[in-house]
DNA sequence: ACCTCGTGAGAGAGCGCTCTCTCCACATCC
DNA sequence: GGATGTGGAGAGAGCGCTCTCTCACGAGGT
């Protein structure tokens, strides 16, 4: 009825709970025909071995938190990226056997779980997915005793180990892109600036404008298909004559796209628009987009490799990957 | 250093250990003043159970697994309606205070994994979201002593409880929008015939045609953009006269749009589209696209209460929900 | 005054596993 | 041949918790 445990199996086998113990842990300090007649004891028995008895003792549970802290106008089930890093944390983790724990912090009450959560020790670490300003998140973990590290630079300045894309390099390669291309009146549209990647593909458009003595033409949106859309209204109204605007994610693009297609903009001809990201929707605009692709997938494999060697002593530098990019027919 | 235990915060209230206990979970048979020097005891040593202890006495974890099967065409980042389940469960489930394991069922080594995994009782119960058609995974676990609920009717004939939406109804009620509207040739964009949502929205659409009198035109595709990019292709060089189509779902109602612009057909005014999910997307496509909405959020909480249930012997009925025209530009 | 009964609290077993410690058998060396 | 070393196996403690069983005590009935 119940489920076999180690001791079952050891009597089965005719040894002692300790050598099957010592069989399923691949321990090497054991006879051959004894590990095999544990081996078949397990296979008759179909044992599985119960992991809370296991990570009592081990004090280990072989589970990772991922955190997902969303801020109220960018949920993640809008988002893409969040799914894209979402699975393949999991095709990473799964692959050194280790759970997937899920947890979303909206709430301020989400947030007192989590942390008595990961405080109780329930997960062996934390991946924290935090792409909103002033998140209290980071600075509350870091203070626990478990290993943290987050996907994108933390916007307050707290020790955690991060992977993040070029953000400043990236909007400079995109704004260029724009300039050589024969473009004079470049705007753009940024990101809520209490994020880093907000901040920093603003200061990218920036650099590039200055160097070249280009004025910039600025509107802020918060990341949503919605906000783009209101920036570019915004923008068209502030100065009539861009021929071209930088839009800080691909999200916002599509929104701007559509106030362009109102405004009757013909898209590339009149207005240039460049995107970021490379989400998958950027292919089926009208006209497909032209954006800066990071590697999302090499970067959660990154960052899960950041944590895992956090827990074997290893370095715990910051790892910055670069973007490229992607020209469609947009610019 | 260590961690305190329920040991140390009966040592410090003066009381035993199982008094402790009492209060921790809640019991009502604690004289008030001595609960009162417990839970001081406790948020003094800032004490948290360690649940690996606990479950190794209840029998139970506490967490549930979100089993995502996705089909090598189909991979989640890509289908907002994926994201959509996994976020409204996340948070269903954290209200209860049940933990979240996420899981990605892909190859078939993920598969031995998974089914061992659970098997090994380290969940309470499994919420299965598997779209895909010939999936072994809900045989697989209905042999297993666990709970397990389907989001979506499985594809196989299985003893599995499950939410669904009315896909035939919905698929009815979209296409006798376009009859209504005036529309004569009305074609389908039809979901892969080895899932559950392609079948059932390819039945609706043949009854409300046979009973009306008109031929079908089908071509089937496979739920992703592209495919509803050929498939739209293939319906204009199979009947160029058509004036209508009823694509199987969004995304590849996204792709049949691109489809129709790039052969130069108006949308609605030559050809009306309506698709099916109500997909964020649908508001930013060109034009805005007339669709099916179905309740995800309504049908993952009735999913969670269906496996809640299931722990306390409640009934296992299959639950259907309604859907609803969205009315946009496109038809 | 005795007994019953209900209530609140403690003692202690045990959940299934790991891991140290111990022990035994046998090979090796002076 | 006795001391020493070595590889392989078992004994048993203990991880932190829950929960049953037991007991002490006081109220209420006879």
């Amino acid at each position: 009825m119940r489920r076999p445990t180690l001791e079952a199996v050891a009597a089965r086998a005719g040894v002692s709970r300790a050598t099957a113990s010592r069989v399923v842990n691949g321990q090497t300090t054991v006879a051959p025909h004894i590990r095999d007649a544990v081996e078949r004891a397990i296979d008759e028995l179909g044992y599985v071995p119960n992991s809370a008895a296991r990570s009592l003792v081990t004090q280990r549970t072989d589970s990772i938190a991922l955190v997902v802290s969303e801020s109220p106008t960018r949920v993640f089930s809008e988002d893409p990226l969040f799914s894209t890093v979402i699975r393949s944390a999991s095709v990473e983790l799964e692959a050194v056997n280790k759970q997937v724990v899920l947890m979303l912090a909206s709430s301020a009450k989400s947030h007192a779980r989590l942390e008595r959560y990961i405080a109780g020790g329930h997960v062996d670490g934390v991946m924290l997915i935090s792409m909103h300003g002033a998140d209290p998140l980071p600075t509350a973990l870091s203070r626990l005793r478990v290993p943290v590290v987050s996907y994108g630079r933390p916007a307050v300045p707290v020790d955690i180990p991060f992977v993040d894309n070029d953000n400043v390099g990236g909007a400079e390669a995109a704004v260029r892109h724009l300039l050589s291309s024969g473009r004079r009146r470049i705007a753009t549209i940024a990101g809520p600036l209490d994020m880093i990647a907000g901040q920093d593909r603003l200061t990218g458009y920036r650099n590039v404008l200055r160097d070249s003595d280009h004025r910039s033409i600025v509107a802020v949106g918060d990341f949503t298909r919605e906000s783009g859309s209101a920036a570019m209204r915004q923008l068209l109204r502030d100065d009539p004559a861009l021929d071209a605007v930088f839009v800080a994610n691909d999200l916002m693009a599509v929104g701007a796209l559509q106030s362009l297609r109102q405004a009757g903009r013909r898209v590339p001809d009149d207005v240039a628009v460049v995107g970021f990201d490379d989400i998958d929707a950027a292919k089926y605009t009208e006209p497909p987009l032209t954006t800066m692709r990071h590697p999302v997938t090499e970067q959660t494999a990154a960052l899960v490799r950041l944590l895992l060697g956090l827990f074997v002593g290893g370095p715990s530098d910051p790892v910055i990957l670069p973007t490229e990019l992607i020209v469609r027919e947009s610019a």
